[in-house]
DNA sequence: TTGTAAGCGTTATCAA
DNA sequence: TTGATAACGCTTACAA
């Protein structure tokens, strides 16, 4: 039929004619059916998006920029979780693929290498966001993890700790390199003393926080600081704090990673590693979208870096002055 | 082929057959189309998921259970974010229904009438969550946010508190229905005073619990106790008298809603309504799944009901008796 | 600029 | 128990 040209390419189609179809679709209310339109097409509208959670905040809000810029366009997002596992992930990958997606996007860098495999045979684009490395399948979008960690580390010494320990949940790669930025950094100044760092696998949680941080003061009692893997984390060592009477950041100072929102309404105030994961989530959406209409970016790899947004919780020069 | 009947109905091909086909299968890495199969069929495998919010915790959680019990069965989530509008939510619906969706998943029971129309008119299954009501378009499980609002402030009541106060972000009905909850219980004791609600539009955040806190306090210094909406608010607040010095729960009561998991750690730990969210997700989607397999349940509204969890944040009485 | 014809990979119907 | 045949609603290529 025509009215599938008019649809798709209306600048072929007459002036009446588009017109008169226009008007014809608006009263029976038509609308093209997706999987004719994938059938025929032999591709769909599909944009598959795997992220390791759909609960932690930070892929939430990725996803939320995904969404956000997604909107009004012809792109559907589908959803996959492989719950931090690469074998779910992949998984996934096989499933998606088989769909014929118009396009992909990514947690991480870490895949298997089967996972690897199969990305690098498909021929759809694809991003991969919440990180930046080596060898991108496609295009890519993040932050250096490694470098974050590292900055936040510098800022506490900075600021006059000298015994900072590392409060870890869940390990997964981007928590690793992390760790590894606290790590180089304290080797650099011969501060560091592996008894400060407190990790586990389970989930991170505010309570799990209380819980690591009493942990590492029972091991390393005169720990000064401490550089947690994300914010949760970081407010769970607040109270715990609170608890003990602890005075922060006089007694103790105290860095998130992230910089939630409630960050800057704690009290104190937590300082934190901005990262931009709205941002993150959206522009990844775009580079896709854009990759897809033709118009690929300029850079497959756009490095979005971090912020550290120093607040009271590490404050200690100013307090002691006091 | 027969191919297709030995994937769907394999007891109505001959054991041989079968085999046969199944080793070619893996050979070949075989894999039905969905597009082809929703063409042909009529139906899809797809399950909309219409919410107001992707971000919001609560509805996070609700996505979270969702996702939980779909994994692993034959049924993808498609995801919709009305992002709190009728408007919005009625071009979703549309959108859905145009692809013959094999169920719908619908946030709270104030679709706009146009919306109520056309899910009356839809034949496909669909269950509504967060909250129940009367007329359910199809199945629904949820719980009351009036009686909820309702336990909370009489456990205020309970608890000593004379001048208990309300704090409200985002007035979306489920908002409104606990703040009803509130002035209900608070006009039964003649201690109902409106100066003493303070509510925004504006999205819920930890920082805005502070502003709210002392927005309340300016209003009406004497306010002795608050609910809030949400838990968000609660913490908020909590910093907010941690900042003035007022001390949380002798001086000053605090209830939050939802019992988000840092709520029990936070200092003093802050006393909430749970909500059972996660599994208010997994169990509308299994409700769901076995409606469209044709086992509908017994009942079709399931309250969830809720818990007042009491912590150190409203524990007036035992305080003062130290 | 418009229309015709074939085919996308599956399911449903019916006949063998 | 199996296999032919005709859809499903669209897109693509080509003809008018």
């Amino acid at each position: 039929m025509t009215v599938s040209r008019a649809l798709r390419e209306p600048a072929r189609v007459s002036e009446k004619t588009r017109a008169h179809i226009q008007a014809v679709i608006e009263k029976l209310g038509y609308t093209p059916d997706p999987a004719a339109q994938a059938l025929a097409a032999g591709r769909t509208n599909v944009i598959g998006v795997i992220v390791p959670s759909v609960t932690n905040n930070v892929f939430a809000d990725v996803m939320r920029g995904i969404y956000n810029s997604s909107e009004g366009t012809r792109w559907q997002i589908q959803l996959g979780n492989s719950r931090y596992s690469p074998i779910q992930e992949e998984r996934l990958v096989r499933t998606f693929l088989n769909q014929r997606p118009a396009g992909l996007i990514l947690a991480g860098i870490d895949q298997s290498d089967e996972t690897k495999a199969l990305l690098r045979q498909s021929t759809c684009r694809m991003v991969q966001v919440m990180e930046i490395g080596e060898n991108p399948f496609d295009l890519m979008i993040g932050f250096s993890h490694f470098d974050g960690a590292r900055s936040a580390t510098r800022h506490l010494i900075e600021m006059g700790y000298r015994r900072p320990g590392f409060l870890g949940a869940r390990l997964d790669p981007r928590t690793q390199r992390r760790l590894d930025g606290f790590r180089d950094i304290l080797r650099e100044e011969g501060l560091l003393d592996t008894n400060r760092i407190v990790t586990t696998p389970q989930p991170s949680t505010v309570t799990l926080g209380g819980l690591l941080m009493a942990d590492l003061l029972s091991r390393a009692p005169d720990t000064d600081a401490i550089l947690c893997n994300n914010d949760d984390l970081a407010l769970g060592a607040l109270f715990e704090c609170q608890r003990r009477g602890l005075s922060v950041p006089f007694d103790f100072g105290i860095c998130g990673f992230n910089d939630l929102e409630m960050m800057a309404a704690a009290n104190p105030a937590i300082t934190s590693v901005r990262t931009h994961r709205l941002e993150m989530g959206e522009r990844a959406f775009r580079m896709l979208a854009d990759a897809l209409e033709g118009h690929p970016p300029d850079e497959p790899v756009v490095d979005l870096g971090f912020e550290i947004i120093q607040r009271e919780s590490t404050r200690r020069g100013r307090h002691s002055a006091l």
